[in-house]
DNA sequence: CGTGAAATGGTCTGCCC
DNA sequence: GGGCAGACCATTTCACG
């Protein structure tokens, strides 16, 4: 369960290029490319590292509106139930249940207005769903994805 | 700025597996490796692919604690000064402009709760922010990299 | 857990459709 | 815009320290 200080590297040099080739890895952090390679799967093996992806531009590819929607549910309904209802939104792309006056937060992306207030009120006929309150982004300011702890 | 449904398709497969080859891109989409590849490049040139990255599970990586922390700010205060100010916590992996009571949205990891709460006094204590509002993630439900729109 | 070499397979350029 | 061919480079597996 324990990473070392060259699995942290690894992991950062591939957060900033996921595509970066096993030699170029081990060249910063002072590797050979077959030993970098079984890093990586031992890695994937171990859970820390779930896939690769791409890094896409939401705005360039059409996504203008961003919201976290709330959700009050009405009575205490499971976080399973809540998974199994939201996600079969394509919109939603992340899911929370959280402390405070809400039970749960969807992180929620649409094309335009009027796409995101269809989406809104189909997830608020939702039976378990009691309310909703949405915070629309106005400005995306950072979106890292990686921690450089 | 039009994406066809190659493009689309592309990134689908790439959002699954960013280390995808060429080859085995175009074999699903029915291009070949070069095609596929001037695609992507073309993507990437005009900001709609902005990069690739690697999957991390928070948990695995010893990240236990997720929080969303809405700043209230004293005046009014510029998205660029939020972003200054913000950038510097390597805790903090998004920040946005919002609407609503709050001004901005912060999307905060730490290793656990001592550490989550010693970044949100340090955060707190930042001369713009008047006041800050935590909400706690309990069980992440779904986190989705890519949107199947 | 590391290296180095050898076989395989992917990338990428230039050229043609 | 896409396909094809070939040179080049990366990945991957192996034996070995």
């Amino acid at each position: 369960m324990t990473l070392d200080d060259v699995d942290r590297q690894i992991i950062q040099v591939l957060s900033q290029d996921g595509r970066a080739s096993y030699g170029s890895i081990g060249a910063k952090v002072n590797l050979s490319a077959p030993a970098v390679k079984r890093r990586v799967d031992r890695l994937r093996e171990r859970g820390v590292i779930t896939g690769f992806t791409v890094r896409v531009d939401p705005a360039a590819r059409g996504w203008t509106t961003e919201a976290y929607v709330e959700l009050f549910c009405n009575r205490r309904t499971s976080g399973d139930e809540i998974l199994r209802r939201t996600e079969r939104y394509p919109e939603v792309v992340a899911a929370f249940t959280v402390t405070g006056d809400a039970d749960a937060l969807l992180h929620v992306f649409a094309s335009d207005m009027r796409h995101f207030e269809r989406v809104l009120s189909e997830i608020s006929a939702e039976p378990f769903v009691a309310r909703t309150r949405s915070v629309l982004v106005l400005s995306p300011l950072l979106r890292r994805d990686y921690l450089g702890m």
